[in-house]
DNA sequence: CTTATCAGGTCAACGGTGTTGTCGTAAGGT
DNA sequence: ACCTTACGACAACACCGTTGACCTGATAAG
């Protein structure tokens, strides 16, 4: 078997599954995102996946060469819908805040997918776009080249981190999850104030805020950063 | 089987292994991490750690209720390893670097174990202590209590994103992490300013950049929107 | 219109995984 | 010296990704 997988485009003899589905790239795809939002991450697995789509699981083959193709397929796939329709208002803090939280929420909503392609570079059409936009914001805002490609490197390194570690907790199966709350409610929750202060003393806030992601407020927190920076640089203040 | 799992203070019959070996929760912990830094992250199994140990991997239940429990476990000791000996200075801004470059660093001495754990809540010794350190350092800084949650949760989490997505990046394949950095080099580095003037105006600083972790400058970005917010509350400017 | 080709769907199998119910045995307390 | 029982071993279950061999029917050539 030197290699089952032909390109999408030159696919011609689509023969129907017994039943009755024709497959394609697209409708694996498809049916593979599918299979995650309804089902849970953990519900995708090639055979699953085969049987979601009235096919024999080792069919697929024939289109991905293993699980971790079609993952970046479905990742390819993802940054073209979360990222396809933006546009810059020139208000640059707005702009790189909407950014982000939609890069983490596009993230969220397929968390396998961000696990999976949050540290790759692919060097495509959406990426570049989006590297291109980012840094646009940057440079009209005022920031100089330097400053502008360090701060574009915090911002899109802490979203694609956020969104993978947020990701990572989504995708824990449900009883870990429940797990974790508990630990924060029981333990966390009922440490004396005589060996542990800190924590006893803001316990309350604490049960409240771990359940969420903080990604909002560490986000406004670099944002905040960035224009004290442009304001000092503007004053002339060379650093 | 109500529950084959015994407190470890609890434990006394220890009896060897068939191939000679006494277990115990530490000796697993540390065997497993070994596994994880000298084979990779998907070479931690329950029956490849047995193997290791020379017990049957059933043996290991009578330990951990299931592979989550281990993987805390593992985490846990993680923290201990790196926090064991910090002391605060007095200086909350000094302070809180030292630990979050710590902890980036701890994450990137074990790539694979910090990939695993870096989303989970363990409840165990060491974490707790961890959690009290900072919220104190916070806290005797002058933060009130909400705030300095708000700003620990995105301290911490910024930390251990980062953590993961870095290690992620080194746990790569050595050709894929230069195909990465040819993918800035002859990609980014020649695109014609005509299409894409930002990326075009930037690309020698974005080379040199993108092959370092940004984590340094995000996390001095957020110290410094902490420092602001703290300097508008002292001024009693609420909010 | 017939025929041959071969893309692509199917089947069966391999070796891996986490997990559990049962059983035997040896360590410890009495 | 005896009992109890903790705890290691075994076997089995259901699942996983992946592969090589097989079969079949849609298509292209004649």
């Amino acid at each position: 078997m030197t290699d089952r997988v032909v390109p999408d485009a030159a696919r011609q003899r689509r023969r129907p599954t017994k039943q009755g589905v024709v497959l394609s790239e697209e409708l694996i795809v498809a049916t593979a995102l599918r299979l995650i939002e309804e089902h849970g991450a953990d519900a995708l697995s090639v055979r699953r996946l085969g049987r979601a789509l009235g096919a024999d699981p080792s069919s697929l083959y024939r289109y991905f060469r293993h699980t971790d193709d079609l993952m970046l397929a479905i990742a390819d796939e993802l940054i073209g819908r979360t990222l396809g329709v933006w546009r810059p208002t020139g208000d640059w803090v707005a702009d790189l805040r909407e950014l982000g939280l939609r890069m983490h929420a596009g993230a969220l909503a397929h968390p396998r997918a961000a696990m999976l392609s949050a540290h790759r570079v692919t060097g495509r059409a959406h990426e570049i776009q989006a590297v291109e936009s980012m840094l646009g914001v940057l440079r009209r805002a005022g920031f100089p080249d330097p400053e502008a490609v360090r701060i574009y490197h915090a911002f899109i390194d802490q979203s694609l981190a956020f969104g993978a570690l947020d990701s990572a907790c989504t995708a824990l199966p449900r009883a870990a999850r429940e797990a974790e709350a508990e630990v924060w409610r029981s333990t966390y929750g009922r440490l004396p104030a005589g060996t542990h202060p800190h924590i006893a003393a803001t316990a309350p806030h604490l049960v409240a805020a771990m359940r969420t992601s903080s990604y909002p407020a560490a986000l406004d927190l670099l944002l905040a950063a960035a224009r004290t920076r442009l304001d000092h640089l503007r004053a002339g203040t060379a650093d």
